[in-house]
RNA sequence: GGUCCCGUAGCUCAGUUGGAUAGAGCAUCUGCCUUCUAAGCAGACGGUCUUUGGUUCGAAUCCAAACGGGAUCACCA
């Protein structure tokens, strides 16, 4: 992906600390050496030593002559007499450490309380994007592996919606094809009672995805037993696999439903329609939601004439047998099919189709898929024939490649029938989290409505839930414990919850003994001494804005997992250590207070940009 | 076999553009609630960053090779 620009990053305020330590830097580099350093990178004070910011004076040694700790010395003397907000530093070796001064940090502090959009970043071109993410089979319900797909395709729209995007989220149904009809056959044999009455979601009180789901393992099952019996019986097992009555029979349905048989048609319908029904109800239990949802019942035939177009341009090249191919051997890819010799669409055939269509409906700069990483192959190849074909978008596609989730006991695998449910896995969670919240609650909860705690619980589980997933690379394959998953302490979604109910609750009591907490009361110049883990506090707040913009260039909410819960940790020791109501000094009371609710609502933003609501009580 | 991804504490994972004695959580052990939510905090224990070379002031990070795990290389999607 092309960099973003960095310099929308320091919209949040007037004072930028960093900034000002950074060009301060330059301006003593000049002044003392008579040299200039175009790049100041700073890095956060390892915990061990006193500081804010480092200096790292390494590389600057052969340009200015001068030993590493030297030039610390000279740096760091020069920001105390020449600036303000350097207010003390020490040199390790080629390190040098800067502390700033307190009324720099409240100066900070205020502006960002003072700013509602903080955090919310603005791109100057207003520039959008695609994320087409979930994009399921209607043969099946959600297991697992999607909801990483799903949190991670919405969480990634949040990030790149708080960076300023103009996003539009889109899922790709796959509600055609062989492996819709083998639920559609397996209906037609075994979805009637003895009776005579055909099995409905309503009449077997199953979810309709479910229930679809049900009859793709029956005639997988059927299947298989008939292609037993064939081998038995002498077939070779591959032709008997070709050959059986029951294959036979769903190519025959797919035909009739290509030529739009109205019988088959109809069956398609009404059990796909079941299925959707199925889907809204678990894409509304987990909070997602589309802006535009494409079937590939319409864009399976799309990509023809784009495949003209590529024999127009000599990108693509007929071979005797009439197939059509792309020779990608000078990308270290391969050749690929694109049209088969009968002149029908493989699947990358329809995803040329599908990609000029998203970009003709809503025209984004970007489009970006949520999709394994057992199709890394299959996009590379994809985005190099749109390069190829001079597509004015082609620069802008991104794949966000994931993968696998696993579980203690190896990989999911569905013939064994390891896969973990969605719906289940969802009600285990708040289950689970209702179990030992419950618990944990000590009476907290005893004022709680049953509907308040159902949904505190739903809340926590699924935080739990969303969190675990999200707080890992998506690169990386990841083991799904389940005990972990629902786990309230330490690195999770409830204990990042539970800080922001803990800051809720003493906002209340505030307010409740008439504190008011003003910006204007925030004092900045008498206010004495800032607590170290106060400016902490502070300096991990400033850090808000850049963490959001590197989360949204690297679609990581790895990174905004990480950052909420470093917010939640710094809270607790801050918590711990100093008391906020009891404080005997108004103005540190106060500051303390506007510095709580400020670090309430920025753990609120990070948490909303995973998906993931936090509580006022628990 | 070709290509791509991954390899960090007993387990699950962080580790920003190469920087200090590599960090969290879980698990195990020890302290801390008459005081704002103890669903918390503090401490102890735990490492040849898979291995070997290279690049340089400096490598978990960059390069090369090996080993281990995974994916993919269909006229499937």
């Amino acid at each position: 992906m092309p960099p973003q620009n960095r310099a929308c990053v320091s919209g949040l305020s007037s004072m930028n600390i960093q900034e000002e330590i950074q060009s301060a830097i330059q301006r003593a580099v000049t002044e003392l050496y008579q040299q200039t350093v175009t790049e100041v990178p700073l890095q956060p004070t390892k915990k061990e030593f006193e500081g804010t910011y480092t200096f790292v004076t390494f590389p600057l040694t052969k340009a200015l002559r001068q030993a590493p700790a030297q030039i610390g010395q000279a740096i760091g003397t020069w920001l105390v007499d020449h600036t303000t907000v350097v207010s003390g530093f020490n040199v390790v070796q080629g390190f040098l450490n800067i502390s700033v001064a307190d009324a720099a940090w409240l100066d900070v502090l205020r502006d960002m309380a003072g700013n509602p959009a903080f955090g919310t970043l603005s791109q100057p071109d207003g520039a959008s994007v695609m994320v087409e993410f979930s994009s399921p089979n209607t043969n099946k319900p959600l297991h697992l592996g999607h909801l990483r797909n799903n949190f991670l395709g919405d969480s990634v729209s949040r990030i790149l919606a708080a960076n300023g995007y103009r996003v539009t989220k889109t899922c790709i149904v796959n509600d055609r094809g062989v492996h819709i009809c083998k639920s559609m056959l397996a209906y037609r044999m075994f979805g009637t009672d003895a009776s005579g009455q055909p099995e409905t979601p309503a009449s077997s009180g199953m979810k309709g995805d479910h229930l679809i789901g049900k009859y793709y393992v029956l005639f997988d099952k059927a299947y298989k037993a008939q292609v037993e019996e064939m081998v038995a019986a002498g077939t070779p097992k591959e032709e008997a696999e070709k050959t059986a009555p029951l294959m036979q029979e769903v190519q025959q349905m797919l035909r009739l439903w290509e030529q739009g048989d109205p019988e088959t048609v109809a069956l398609w319908r009404q059990l796909n329609s079941w299925v959707y029904t199925g889907f809204d109800e678990t894409y509304r239990n987990i909070g997602v939601s589309f802006d535009k949802t494409y079937y590939e019942s319409n864009t399976y035939l799309l990509g023809k004439e784009i495949v003209e177009e590529g024999l127009a341009k000599g990108v693509f090249y007929r071979k005797d047998d009439s197939s059509v191919w792309i020779d990608l051997t000078d990308e270290g890819l391969d050749q690929k099919l694109v049209l088969r010799s009968d002149g029908t669409s493989v699947y990358m055939t329809q995803d040329l189709g599908t990609t000029d269509m998203k970009y003709t409906d809503f025209g984004t700069d970007r489009q970006i898929w949520v999709v394994g990483n057992e199709q890394d192959y299959h996009f590379k190849v994809l985005f190099a024939i749109l390069r190829r074909l001079g597509r004015p978008y082609a620069n802008g596609l991104y794949h966000l490649s994931y993968g696998m989730v696993d579980l203690p006991t190896g990989k999911m695998k569905s013939r064994e029938g390891t896969v973990v449910d969605g719906d289940d896995l969802i009600a285990e969670t708040t289950e689970a989290a209702a179990t030992a919240a419950d618990e944990a609650a000590k009476g907290k909860l005893d004022e709680f409505s049953d509907t308040e705690k159902a949904d505190l619980f739903r809340m926590l589980g699924l935080g739990a839930l969303k969190y675990y997933l999200l707080k890992v690379d998506p690169q990386k394959r990841m083991q799904f414990n389940p005990a972990e998953s629902v786990d309230l302490h330490g690195n999770t979604g409830p204990y990042i919850q539970y800080v922001h109910a803990r800051i809720r609750s003493v906002l209340r009591k505030a307010a409740s003994e008439g504190i008011s907490v003003n910006l204007a009361d925030l004092t900045v110049e008498a206010a004495g001494q800032l607590d170290p883990i106060e400016q902490q506090l502070i300096f991990l707040l400033s850090q808000y804005p850049q963490r959001v913009q590197e989360a949204g260039t690297d679609y990581a909410p790895s990174y905004i997992a990480q950052y909420a819960y470093e917010l939640a940790k710094t809270f607790n020791q801050f918590y711990d250590k100093l008391s906020i109501l009891k404080e005997s000094d108004t103005t540190k009371l106060k500051n303390r207070l506007i510095l709580s609710a400020l670090l309430a609502e920025t753990i609120c933003k990070a948490m909303g940009l995973l998906g993931i609501e936090v509580p006022e009580k628990m």
